[in-house]
DNA sequence: GTTCACATGTAACAGGTTACATGATTGG
DNA sequence: CCAATCATGTAACCTGTTACATGTGAAC
């Protein structure tokens, strides 16, 4: 999904500015899917007000800068409809955790474990975080997204903790280990 | 990570021809990371080899086009070990699917139904390619991460089969949906 | 006879990131 | 006084994709 998209769906649901849509794309209800620089969003807004998928008015404010709210029109309502209509690319899960471990007999059981623990606390505090957004959004999609995260995130989490003895054998034997420290 | 680690990594355990380790990367066991193309895979040996971190011999076939087989170098190796050696990278996970769930309330109740049947058929379609990669490959890593697949994917289908009713209420109500009609 | 598997490679293009440029106000 | 927050934007760069170019042999 390209960030022009992202910034469609994002004013769909109300006005925004750039900076409001970067906030949101790495903190709020939208950060599951993309988190977009300013390199990206503001060429993109520029593109969809040319485009006239979104309108733009500028505001003054006093002590802050000025800036640009922009509003989805009547045909950037009608894109968006469009392309949600599309079947949903494929899902992309990229990990080099998932790497490091399948190259494990190239480590030390110790940076395995080290690898284990730090990624065990990521997923935790993805976990909390998680939690939290669920007691304090009451945007159904919202909620069910979040519902899907701590669905995956808590299998990751078990997978991890039960498999913990299998992923340290995985080490590279210490006869290998002194063949390549010699 | 970039393709240009991912044929080191590959070349780590064996050596292998360009083509092969596209093969490897959409197929085999290293296709949970990324599935690299041929104008990413070529650029990234021919890089390798002047920096010394792989070598390539030719080897002419029978009947068959001249293959170019490349060996990781020592040189190769170490930089691999460093690069392993590094906090890996979060995870990245990136799902149109539950872009589209997020923005239920602009769809119709039949449109997440069908989104839902066909997510639903494609978690079933991975697990069922999991299952029979973790009765076929006996490489230990590769297990580990075949598990970790089968545990994350099994909990998004029983997510998602649990959630159906819920997701389905998310739709825009019929009032709305005649005003946009009319 | 046409499609598939084998096999390598390039050029144009797309998309996004990083770093930079600018600048006011508020809070510690 | 320094850092953070608000706020917009550009240019150079990096990485990767798509489509193209080329060619053989086997299978259907």
């Amino acid at each position: 999904m390209h960030v022009r998209t992202l910034c469609l769906g994002i004013l769909a649901f109300g006005d925004a500015t750039g900076y409001e849509i970067k906030k949101m794309s790495e903190e709020g209800r939208f950060s599951h899917f993309i988190d977009a620089s300013y390199g990206s969003i503001y060429p993109s807004l520029t593109r969809l007000t040319e485009d006239g998928l979104v309108d733009c008015r500028e505001e003054q404010q006093s002590g802050k800068p000025d800036r640009k709210v922009y509003s989805i029109t009547d045909k950037g309502l009608a894109a968006f409809a469009a392309e949600l209509g599309e079947e949903p690319a494929d899902d992309k899960f990229k990990s080099e955790f998932l790497f490091l471990m399948m190259c494990a007999e190239f480590l030390t059981s110790e940076r395995i474990g080290e690898a284990l623990d730090g990624y065990e606390a990521r997923l935790r505090a993805k976990l909390d975080i998680l939690k939290e957004a669920k007691a304090s959004c009451d945007h159904p999609g919202s909620q069910y997204c979040i519902g899907y995260g701590l669905a995956i995130y808590q299998a990751a989490l078990d997978y991890v903790r039960e498999s913990r003895k299998s992923a340290l054998a995985l080490a590279r034997s210490k006869t290998a280990e002194t063949e390549t420290v010699s």
